[in-house]
DNA sequence: ATCATCCATGTAATCGATTCCATGGCTCCG
DNA sequence: CGGAGCCATGGAATCGATTACATGGATGAT
């Protein structure tokens, strides 16, 4: 492959002068400008971004840890991470971390390896003392979706506790009562902050929520699969199985269904994340939508701040919630318990 | 961020010593060894990638190009391929390529900039002239799932044909006649195989298939919804819509929907590709699965076997029927898997 | 006409690793 | 006892770019 110095020889210049030409450096001559492109154009030249990197001690690249890709969520935010980067410049390259944190770190640590300008993550635990470390070592890092208390690093977000609210609400006017959730891993913040929300909500419409109602998932499908039996074989099963995330929705779903049992007439169902599938299932899920892209973007442009020196900014979005048909029709004949 | 040169120094050795423990050099006594590994471990030493690629021109990292990580064919495909890739002491790069062949360019150049060891593509587009020529310099290269026809490259695909002739077979004693199909991009190869499946299946049944009930789609849901408008506006609409990929199948989905129509008992629907939510769709979606994890594993075996001077093999895994009810209930057929 | 600037360019140092080659000390064997 | 061979080690070249510094020529001001 044609490095710079075969453009230099084939241009009748010196290496420093082909830099400056790729760099748009002023100090260069229309005519020896003109032979360098001609030049790099017959060659075929490209820079070796390695040795540039070496030098100049940046990759104009973004490492993005997300705890799982096979989510459409997590999917769905590395798109439009990718997006907003590339605008800006600069490469992404994904980590999948599984929800395990030794593969996590194990990721975290490669990016580091590989000198990435900066790092956005949404870590899978509640407590990597590598992710720790890091963030103190001055590595341009921010959070999204999830985050991890008492590191000093911006967190660009959704805020759900309107969204829940608004849920609880729908479900109170449909006649439900009973209310169960699916929570998330207590180690992560989103695990815990959708059940607080929605904690919240229940008090704010004087529902209760005993414990039993409170079944502990890990964001995957077979965890609300799991859960969704224990729940549906209390004495007195819940109306409502809100999942924490699409992922245990689905196996709440599936659950159900292996009973025998319909949604929603039977028991309804409600998710946190909405993804282009919930039209499509059976029946339509209603769940609390984050703002899925915009929050990418978001991420993106505060790393990129702190990676170039700029004040970076933390942000939350609300998510707002979008009603189908899986907890019960809205305006066609409401259910009522009395 | 501590260099080798500061580990040299606190170990009390060169810079040389220093690379030899790291990379298990047989010629260190076991007291500098032991020395450099303290000073590692005190200075919390790091290897800069960067450099070392430099120096060995080789980076230990794969590039896989898809063209829509949005599509859980992909998602799944990428999430085997770096598996896999991990598993051999690989890094993977993906790019998203939106079905855009400009915006894949954009990957390829950005991956081979950074010198990847090898390319993993499933070209957006039938024909790309950067890939061709990278494939002619002698980068390593593999195709997955689709490839370019004129590309001396190893191939690694499922074959469909079977699997699409047991679909017909089945539809056949369902008692369907007018079949349809949604096809690909006539310019990627997926495209044009499993319409040529399709056709080939429909001859063997001894059923037609007229140009009207073969629409073009793009492998995305718009066209999927668009090209369904289409079929049931004919005078005599097909009894089953087969689409060539899951997205085109959602968007067939939604059309039918949109008119009011039931599935499977006015119009039935199947698909190529099989992804974990067509069991959750009303009515669950018969499809053709690949195996797409063992797609993707192979894909890296054969890249690295190239990438390590070992020679590469194409690799074609069959496709296989998965009956659900989105047809109509089969009950004389028994089900090709358990 | 003289000197200070400024511009275009080249030479060489540099980034952080790997690795070839030289060296000095040992061991081994004839 | 002397040379051959081996081992552990260090010095220095190298990978392919960027960039500080030096240089020589042209321009402009006085």
């Amino acid at each position: 492959m044609a490095g710079i110095k075969d453009v230099a020889a084939q241009a009748g210049v010196s290496v420093a002068t082909v830099s400056r030409v790729l760099n748009s450096h002023p100090s260069v001559s229309p005519d020896a400008r003109r032979r360098v492109l001609a030049a790099v154009e017959v060659l075929g030249y490209r820079p070796n971004a390695v040795a540039r990197s070496l030098r100049t001690d940046q990759t104009r690249t973004l490492g993005l840890v997300v705890s799982d890709v096979l989510n459409p969520y997590f999917t769905a935010l590395a798109r439009s991470v990718e997006e907003e980067a590339r605008g800006l410049g600069y490469s992404v390259i994904i980590g999948n971390a599984d929800e395990r944190p030794e593969q996590q770190d194990h990721h975290v640590r490669t990016l580091l390896d590989r000198r990435i300008d900066g790092l956005l993550v949404s870590p899978a635990d509640g407590d990597s003392p590598l992710l720790t470390e890091v963030a103190r070592a001055g590595t341009p890092m921010v959070f999204v979706d999830r985050w991890m208390p008492g590191v000093d690093v911006p967190v660009v977000r959704a805020d759900g506790h309107r969204a829940v609210q608004d849920l609880v609400a729908h479900l109170h006017a449909l006649g439900h009562r009973r209310l169960a959730i699916i929570a998330g891993p207590a180690a992560t913040t989103t695990g815990n902050e959708r059940v607080e929300a929605f904690r919240d909500a229940m008090r704010t419409h004087g529902l209760a929520l005993p414990d039993a109602y409170i079944g502990q998932g890990d964001f995957q499908a077979d965890s609300g699969r799991r859960v969704t039996e224990h729940f549906l074989s209390l004495p007195e099963p819940p109306e409502i199985v809100f999942a924490a995330d699409n992922l245990m929705a689905l196996g709440a779903l599936d659950a159900i269904r292996a009973r025998g049992l319909r949604v929603p007439e039977d028991i309804g169902i409600a998710a946190f994340d909405d993804i282009p599938w919930f039209v499509h299932t059976a029946p339509p899920i209603t769940a609390v939508a984050q703002p899925t892209g915009e929050l990418g973007r978001a991420a993106v442009r505060a790393l990129v701040d702190i990676v170039e020196g700029r004040a970076p900014q933390s942000v939350t979005l609300p998510a707002r919630l979008v009603v189908r048909s899986s907890c019960g029709e809205d305006t066609v004949t409401p259910r009522s318990n009395a």
